[in-house]
DNA sequence: GAACTCTAATACACAACTGTATCTGAATTC
DNA sequence: GAATTCAGATACAGTTGTGTATTAGAGTTC
């Protein structure tokens, strides 16, 4: 197996990506000031020194790899907006929605972490909180959209309701995940439906 | 000034109030893992001899911490329900309602760390999800009977909503904590109210 | 291919936390 | 009021972590 000669660059990137994921993992698992960056550097098959030639410390390495979910997210609504809109069923759009928005677990487990890192952070919380406007503006867009699409008014501002659908999303996928067995598999969508078209259809009468 | 001069019992009671209360500020301050044995017993003003002679874990003072802050909002809740359920108006009721769940910060840092703590531990998320499971019970009972006073049907089953409720507090309170300037200060009754008069009112048509 | 450069490994010095084991002094018992 | 008991302080031994300074070995340049 004739293994490809990596330039400088190339390996350099490779170690990044490589530590970026490994400390997916072991955040995801053991939380963010559990882990060592050890912890982070030995799943990626490292040593420390390949850490800190790459990061300034954990919290920055932390950030990037927000930033790299929340790029992903964006990209994936920003899909969604523009391919499946049309699609009138709200059920569908929203378990869409909520899928893209947390696929797996260790997504939902990061950010919770990372919003908790924030309320003690200062600098942290500048730079999160960018993040969650910008997801903020994305989810608002979306939803100005979808009423303009039906043809009915907003509610409240498009704003609000965008934080209030972010914050309805952490808490149910938090149940879902912490109770499986207390919820149906269904129940994320089903009480997220119950509300938003109440919220969006209802003001019709 | 004559100082009480305590028995046994009462001294002990104290000291483990004091840690108590002192471990929800090192917690809600440093987070859960941050927070050192000695940072508790420090700020308590006793040595970790003491803690040790009290609490078998820093796990074990926690989830009493939980218990203590959960036993406080179940009875604010119960007060609510008995006395302010006749007022008709939503906006005070959840107003009320939300400062009840989360007065001040500390409670809320305190269960968000939970949260995250309890994916990661399967015993502390068992009797973590207890604690939830009650006041989601309690709150389900709320929204039942208020939905029964207004005379109106309720949008879906009373835990689903419940569940829905807690989330969309907690997602409401971490914006209004972590972006004081970006949100007006009424905007956490604001979203809530638009969403929740557009639910429970809504299928009035 | 020799000199150079940069990534990542290794070595080091230091700080912090944990849990137990032992000790002390104040409350309790008789 | 002497003996006892227990809450909490102190001492100890061991582990784990951090960040920097130095080194080795690949990629790069000429």
């Amino acid at each position: 197996m004739p293994r490809k000669r990596l330039t400088r660059e190339e390996s350099r990137e490779q170690t990044r990506v490589r530590l970026l994921d490994a400390a997916a993992v072991a955040i995801a698992k053991k939380g963010l000031t559990a882990t060592s960056v050890e912890d982070i550097t030995g799943h990626a098959g490292y040593t420390r020194g390949a850490f800190y030639s790459n990061f300034k410390s954990k919290t920055d390495l932390f950030i990037e790899l927000l930033k790299r979910d929340h790029v992903d997210v964006q990209e994936g609504l920003q899909q969604l907006l523009d391919t499946d809109l049309s699609g009138k069923d709200l059920q569908r759009q929203l378990a869409l929605f909520y899928s893209q928005c947390y696929g797996d677990n260790t997504s939902y487990v990061l950010w919770a972490e990372a919003r908790l890192h924030s309320v003690r952070d200062a600098k942290f919380r500048q730079r999160l909180n960018a993040l969650c406007l910008e997801k903020r503006d994305v989810i608002a867009y979306f939803i100005t959209q979808f009423c303009k699409r039906m043809e009915m008014p907003l509610p409240a501002s498009a704003a609000d309701l965008a934080l209030a659908m972010m914050g309805l999303c952490d808490g149910v996928k938090y149940f879902n995940m912490s109770m499986p067995g207390e919820l149906p598999d269904n129940a994320a969508e089903s009480v997220l439906s119950a509300i938003f078209s109440a919220t969006f259809f209802g003001s019709r009468a």
